[in-house]
DNA sequence: GCGACAG
DNA sequence: ATCTTGTCGC
């Protein structure tokens, strides 16, 4: 336990402040052998989390999930506080020895330098990454319209994230290191994980999968 | 005060 | 995230 969950916005935000430097970020070279995608989804009032792993060759090797209620709001900068605890007890269930984790949200491009996946990477102790879909914050310039043509996100003067084409005539994808793993092998990691989509197969997996168990619950009641 | 605002 | 069918365009 690195701190209690259930606290409200204020201390939300100063539990971020002071986790925010105990992030590593160092260069990420080897070739994973299994890699882990996240994604939630929500039915009702419970929420479901689902990790897929995948080997090299994109292999599932193991899938699990957790479905709590939800207890706590959407808050813009406050995401992991919502999703962070039902992720957290699906990885309890985990058996492979995951070498990396992808998830959908941002890592340091957050207001204060730690999204979903640089906060959950403290948790874990494991290199993470965010996938996201929209930016949180920085300014960036429009990546051409070229698979892998991608331009920096930029936030106070620092360089935050990767604004990525991950596939022509798609919106890009905003890459950001979550923790143990550094900006340039973020960029690395994830271009070798996109096939013909736009997301890169940990993180579109488990989008598929929590969809697919959401519809098979649904149906189920 | 106004606009922005991960999932 | 979620409510939801067809439809335009690469």
């Amino acid at each position: 336990m690195i701190h209690r969950w259930n606290v409200s916005p204020k201390e939300a935000i100063s539990i971020q402040k002071s986790l925010k430097d105990k992030l590593i970020f160092k260069p990420f070279n080897k070739t994973p052998t299994y890699v882990a995608g996240v994604d939630l989804s929500y039915i009702d009032n419970k929420s479901l989390a689902v990790i897929v792993v995948i080997d090299s060759k994109f292999n599932v090797v193991e899938i699990t999930y957790h479905i709590d209620e939800i207890k706590y709001p959407y808050i813009p900068g406050l995401l992991a506080f919502r999703e962070g605890p039902v992720f957290l007890k699906a990885w309890q269930k985990i058996k492979t020895n995951v070498n990396l984790v992808m998830f959908d949200g941002h890592g340091i491009a957050h207001p204060r330098k730690l999204g979903i996946a640089s906060h959950m990477g403290l948790w874990i102790k494991k290199p993470t990454i965010g996938i996201a879909k929209k930016k949180l914050v920085g300014t960036y310039d429009e990546p051409s319209n070229t698979k892998f043509s991608f331009s920096y996100l930029w936030h106070n003067g620092e360089k935050i994230g990767i604004v990525l084409k991950s596939r022509e005539n798609t919106k890009p994808i905003f890459i950001s290191p979550g923790h143990l793993i550094d900006l340039d092998s973020s960029l690395n990691i994830v271009k070798k994980y996109i096939t013909k989509y736009k997301l890169p197969e940990p993180t579109r997996l488990a989008h598929i999968y929590t969809q697919k168990l959401k519809n098979e619950i649904i149906e189920k009641e």
